[in-house]
DNA sequence: ACCGATTGTTATAGACCATTACAATCGGGC
DNA sequence: GCCCGATTGTAATGGTCTATAACAATCGGT
């Protein structure tokens, strides 16, 4: 058997958090904290099977999909956007250029801001993922009903705040 | 102002992921995974905040609970149910040991695996523990009627298969 | 014109987790 | 009773993600 290449990157968890037969689960089955991170674990190893050879984490995804719908946006609303810090928008904007997927471009009135755009190449990379994680979270979702997905949204929500 | 002291455990996330007013978010809206991811952070905040002081997180609360509710539990097993290899869960164990709340102790019918146990002080520390979570989820539910609550847990088991 | 706030940047450190390799032990088939 | 594949715990290593701190350039209000 040939050696296993390392996979360019990595989901942080790889398998689902299982519900082990036999097993006492005391008062996690109360909490809706618990519920919530193996739900996400599931939806999110669905996210990187979509994604499979794109290279793309959520975070990624996000950010792409935010600059494209806001165009000229700077590194700092990013950050805030994901809940990162300025730092973290910076290193993800530098992979973005890296692949030639977004660029900064001098933003007018404030020389100490970047506005982040999407190249052409990296508004073809937004579409076709758009697509395939839209694609995979309906699929995933399937096992609820339409009434269900929409109470579902609307109960995250107001949990998110 | 006196320098801040390092936290002795920081959150992954130290920030709830906003909504950003006057920004489009596209497709995220109707995402699931989106929305769980938000809920999830929230969840998680409120989660930290509740075992201030504790130096406790969700995988440390999830395994103390489940070594409490299954004593003699194995690593191996221990590790299956957090989602997490092998080695995550030595690394827990050990963390448990140097803190005397959990302990290994032989097994009898195998030599090879170590049956995990809580000590008299980690019963105590997990009790308290399992109070300050279960209140702070329930606090944090709060928004929800008790209603939505049982649906909200309903679709979430659900989702996570 | 000054000064506090903001922006991007760099460097550093920590937490978490997988992978790999290894030794001891188990257990079923012969 | 012995052998061999599977299992268990362990140690060493590396990668990814993110925060923190410090810095220079720039902004904007007084």
């Amino acid at each position: 058997m040939p050696p296993k290449l390392p996979s360019p990157h990595r989901p942080r968890t790889l398998v689902p958090i299982p519900r082990v037969g036999g097993l006492d689960y005391d008062v996690l089955d109360r909490l809706i904290g618990y519920a919530l991170r193996r739900a996400q674990v599931a939806m999110f190893l669905a996210f990187h099977e979509a994604t499979r050879g794109l290279e793309i984490t959520p975070p990624r995804f996000t950010a792409l999909v935010v600059i494209g719908a806001n165009p000229g946006i700077s590194q700092t609303t990013l950050g805030n956007v994901l809940g990162i810090a300025r730092s973290g928008a910076m290193a993800l904007t530098d992979w973005f250029e890296g692949r030639g997927l977004a660029e900064r471009r001098a933003k007018p009135g404030d020389a100490r801001a970047w506005g982040l755009h999407l190249t052409s190449r990296g508004e073809r990379f937004v579409a076709r993922m758009k697509t395939k994680v839209v694609a995979e979270d309906r699929r995933r979702a399937a096992v609820l009903s339409r009434r269900e997905r929409e109470e579902l949204l609307r109960l995250l929500n107001k949990l998110a705040g």
